[in-house]
Formats: structure tokens, sequence, C-alpha cells
DNA sequence: CTTTATGTTGCGGG
DNA sequence: ACCCGCAACATAAA
């Protein structure tokens, strides 16, 4: 589920329900995700605050109110639901902002994502911890800059303090549009390369921003995850599965040349 | 039972 | 110092 796109649109969600609302109870029903204090704590000092504009930074919601800044990170399969009315727990559910007129629920199966409370900037940038610029709205001068270097390009694509915002899933979606190898280098990329790089990125951030997550229609490298024999959606070339900076990535063979992977081959000359 | 999963962090080795 | 792979975290679903 969360990748910037997917808190973009959580973030809407908060906006709608939450933004200038009082918060009248907080239920905590797994207190494992309520990260840097004590549960007590954590309650008593959101208790009755009122909630600002939402903003975000790649992954990160932030929800300002006078007091404290209520952060919120999804982890792998965290969500959040609004509910207007009166309504049991779902088994995933973790943690409800109740107000006036509905609550808003931290769900997470896999418990990975998180609350936590900031009192101020700095006690912000604790837990956010080193974000590079949030990738949506990014130029691609400012890609350049930061990328420049020899990792590789699905590597600084999924670095948060690269650029704040993309994931595995998302950065497979990228690379795919922009016919880029995961495993070329950043370096050694020509200059018409790097620019597709970029108006990928910015296409692809643009459409599934509004979305609210990343489509699933038939040009969309997505939407051949979850198939059984998944193929490209340009070419109909059976896709390629390999496991590149820690996680499994997916990419075209034809479109998307292929490079030998860095130090699993050979040292030649 | 084994494998895999959209995230982050921290460690070890080259 | 930089870069990569990998285990760990916690948990369910295929």
């Amino acid at each position: 589920m969360p990748e910037l796109p997917d808190v973009a649109g959580s973030c809407r969600l908060f906006a709608t329900h939450l933004a200038g609302k009082y918060l009248t109870s907080v239920i905590v029903r797994n207190p494992i995700v309520v990260r840097g204090r004590p549960v007590d704590e954590f309650i008593r000092r959101l208790q009755g605050q009122r909630f600002e504009q939402p903003s975000r930074h790649g992954k990160w919601l932030l929800a300002r109110t006078r007091g404290p800044t209520l952060l919120i990170h999804l982890g792998m399969t965290g969500r959040l639901r609004w509910e207007a009315r009166e309504s049991a727990a779902l088994r995933f559910d973790r943690v409800d902002l109740c107000l006036e007129d509905g609550k808003l629920v931290f769900q997470d199966q896999r418990n990975l994502g998180g609350l936590w409370l900031a009192a101020d900037r700095d006690e912000v940038r604790e837990v956010i911890g080193d974000l590079g610029p949030d990738a949506f709205g990014l130029t691609a001068q400012v890609l350049e800059e930061r990328f420049a270097g020899p990792r590789m390009v699905k590597a600084l694509l999924m670095d948060q303090s690269i650029l704040a915002g993309l994931g595995n899933m998302l950065s497979d979606e990228v690379l795919w549009r922009a016919r880029i190898h995961p495993c070329r280098r950043y370096n050694d990329l020509e200059p018409e390369e790097v620019q597709a790089l970029a108006r990928s990125l910015h296409r692809v951030l643009t459409d599934s921003v509004k979305v609210g997550e990343i489509p699933r229609g038939p040009t969309w490298l997505a939407s051949q995850r979850s198939q059984v024999n998944p193929r490209c959606p340009r070419c109909r070339t059976g896709l390629r599965t390999n496991r590149i900076a820690g996680r499994t990535s997916h990419w075209c063979p034809v479109c998307q040349v292929d490079q030998p992977r860095p130090g699993t081959r050979e040292r030649v000359g």
C-alpha cells in the first residue's frame, strides 16, 4: 500500500475530516504502534488538541496542532480509514483518533508503521531523520544534483535521504517508464536517459498522487504485479525479476537494457 | 512448512 | 568514507 501517493491520499483524508477539529479521545488498541513515548503520555498530550492542515514529506504525514505535532508513518501495511458512524473495530485497527463526528482509524497488519509525537521542529527532525527533498515536484536539476555518483539508480530512487517518497513499486514503475535497467549506475546514464528518468518520475507521481495510489491501468507496470505471468505492458515480453538493493525488482529485459550485476560477475581486465 | 510482502535501521564486508 | 547485501523488526497470506 503505502508509498508517496498513498500517503498523499491519506493526507487528503486527514485534511478533509480532521483539519480544524478537536480530538475528543484517542483509543490505542495496540501500543506497539505508539512510538517514542509511553502510551498514556501519548494519549494525554494529544487528547483535546485541535489539528491544523496536515502536510506530507515523503512517506511521512505531519499533523500539527497548537501543541505537539502528530507524525504518522504507514510502514508496509498501514492505512488510514475514516468512519463517520459508530462501528466495531476491525481486526488490524491499532489506533482510533475520535472526533465528534466520527473517527480516523490507523490500521496496520504488520505493525511496522506507527505514530509519534514531536514537541517542536527539532523533535520532528529527530523522528523523521535525514530526508531528502520530496519526490513530488522535484525539478530535473535537483534530481541530477542529488543523484550524482556511482550508485545504482534503483537504490537512489528508494533512498529516502536522497529523495523522499518512493518505495519499491514506484521505483520499478519509474524505471520501467524511463526504460532504464534498475542496476544501471547513475554515472553511466546518457544525458537523454537522465532526462527520461526525470520526466518519468514527474509523470508517474503526478498521475498516482491524483489517484491516491499507484494506478493499475494497462499502461502501468503495477498492473502486472499480481499476474501469474507478468509481462511488459509495452512489448508483452515476460518481466525479469531479481533482488536489487534489498527488494524484489521487476523489469522488462527488452525495454530496459540489461547490465551485468555489479560484484556478482567475474572481474575481467 | 516455506516464501513473500508496498518500510526502515543498523551491521558487516568489500 | 562509500556502497552493497542482508538480517531484523512483526505479522499474515499465498
